[in-house]
RNA sequence: GUGAUCGUAGCUCAGUUGGCAGAGCAUCGGGUUGUGGUCCCGAAGGUCGCGGGUUCGAGCCCCGUCGAUCACCCCA
């Protein structure tokens, strides 16, 4: 907050770092980090996922061939730059891209099939921030690859879930839809697109710039009249083909099968090109105007699209910020084993020597750097969370003893510092 | 990119009609020459976001700028 001694970090980003949660957001909270990454990659395992790491730049290329040219995140918020060979790059802006091209530069349709991967990283979207809304935030998304199964769509939505809800989600609510194949939108896109010309008068103008490209983002439109006027237009469920209505039911069984709760939404549209079919949000009701905490869809020929077999592909992406804002922050934190407390300075070196063989031995601890007295260094000791307090000072040295206090009840017993790091042990476990 | 509100100690915030920058918590030290979490005392910590203007005098008023928050746009 403070900064004008120095630099601050650019706009719309944030540092995570110690703090005890004094005036912190959730995550910026290392120890958060680390749940969300053990939760994650734990869920994914179950799940047999396997992990991507990918670059977080991209032939910006990439991006406006797959997000869509018209699409708000390929048109103003992508982070653009030129190297220094001319090629343009862009700072990717969503992971689907990107695992898509690795999937297809590698030949991973040759792995057993569906392939089913998942990241977690951060992404760069140029655009005004908020809360919940950062110019780089970090997704965790999981992509399938190669399956055209519904059961893969209630999959990858019960994953979404399952993270969400082991990671504390408070208030959540799955919207799903269905887009239609590319013979449904044949259909419906001109009906909707005359039945909105009709009543252009009406339309708010960010709707009425959409009207030739993509009508049915109208949908997304928060004008009031232009939602009134949408009560009339034609939904894509009544024009949805005899395939797409069946993947539907299919999925809508399998979400009942798992006891995942979820809304239909005739509504939902989705502001990327590539998604067909199953198009779904996780929204929850303890963020703001920013409440889709995870969402994702299928895009069927997104993976030809870009050079690669004619195979299905579906995915999410869910922003991990969004999921600790919206998540009830767990309490406590681990502690260290021991901490060391040296009374004069012939003891350092004997506590150096325990401390190292504890570590050896597994066990996590701390000694004192800053020549403190000896209550600061148990005030030290107790602000770690240490289980016990090791003291050595000149009685203890005399008789080649250390004094084993257990901080939680105050007893104190006394262990021969040559008998090592296992009696220590010992000791402690008793 | 548009609009509104806000910016004072590490954190949360007071600061009157413009008159010597404060509290609580946290930190460090002392009370207990070697024993923490309670209590008491003390210390340290600020170019009041930054730059300009008005004024004898600006944390306070005006302009600009940067940043944050909220709402749009859109999204995770």
């Amino acid at each position: 907050m403070s900064a004008t001694k120095g630099y601050r970090g650019p706009k719309g980003t944030y540092d995570v770092y110690p703090g005890g949660g004094q005036g912190q957001e959730p995550h910026e909270r290392p120890e958060l980090w680390e749940l969300v990454e053990r939760v994650a990659r734990d869920v994914f395992g179950r799940y047999n996922y396997s992990e991507v790491r990918l670059p977080v730049f991209e032939e910006a290329e990439l991006f406006v061939r797959s997000s869509g040219e018209t699409s708000d995140v390929v048109t103003k918020e992508m982070f653009l730059f030129t190297d220094k060979g001319g090629r343009e790059l862009a700072l990717r802006p969503e992971g689907t891209p990107g695992v898509v091209r690795a999937f297809v530069e590698h030949n991973l349709d040759r792995l057993a099939q569906p392939t089913k991967l998942w990241y977690m990283g951060p992404m760069f979207r140029h655009e005004r921030q908020q809360k919940g809304r950062y110019r780089q935030h970090v997704q965790i998304g999981a992509e399938v690859l190669g399956s055209p199964d519904p059961l893969v769509d209630v999959e990858v939505i019960s994953l979404l879930y399952a993270i969400h809800k082991s990671l504390g989600v408070k208030g959540e609510v799955v919207y799903l839809n269905n887009l239609g194949d590319f013979e449904t939108r044949r259909r419906y896109v001109p009906e909707l697109r005359g039945f909105l010309k009709k009543h252009e008068a009406h339309l708010d103008p960010d709707s009425r710039a959409r009207l030739d490209k993509n009508p049915m983002r109208t949908f997304d439109s928060k004008s009031k009249e232009t939602q009134e006027l949408l009560d009339e237009a034609p939904l894509i469920g009544d024009f949805l083909s005899e395939d797409a209505r069946g993947h539907l039911a299919a999925v809508e069984a399998g979400l009942d099968a798992l006891g995942i709760p979820y809304k239909l939404d005739e509504r939902l549209v989705r502001g990327l090109d590539y998604y067909t079919l199953t198009v779904f949000e996780a929204k929850s009701a303890a963020l703001g105007a920013q409440d889709t905490v995870g969402a994702g869809g299928r895009y069927n020929g997104l993976v030809e699209q870009l050079g690669g077999p004619d195979l299905a592909g579906i995915g999410f992406g869910t922003g991990v910020e969004r999921i600790l804002l919206a998540a009830e922050a767990p309490e406590g934190g681990a502690g260290l084993d021991a901490y060391f407390i040296t009374l004069v300075p012939e003891a350092r070196l004997p506590a150096l020597r325990l401390a190292g063989a504890l570590r050896d031995a597994g066990l996590s601890c701390d000694l004192d750097y800053a020549d403190r007295s000896a209550k600061g260094q148990f005030k030290g000791a107790d602000r770690a969370g240490a289980r016990f307090a090791v003291v050595i000072g000149d009685e203890e040295l005399a008789r080649g003893v250390c004094a084993l206090r257990d901080m939680a009840s105050g007893e104190q017993r006394e262990v021969r510092i040559s008998d090592g790091p296992q009696e220590l042990l010992r000791a402690a476990g008793a």
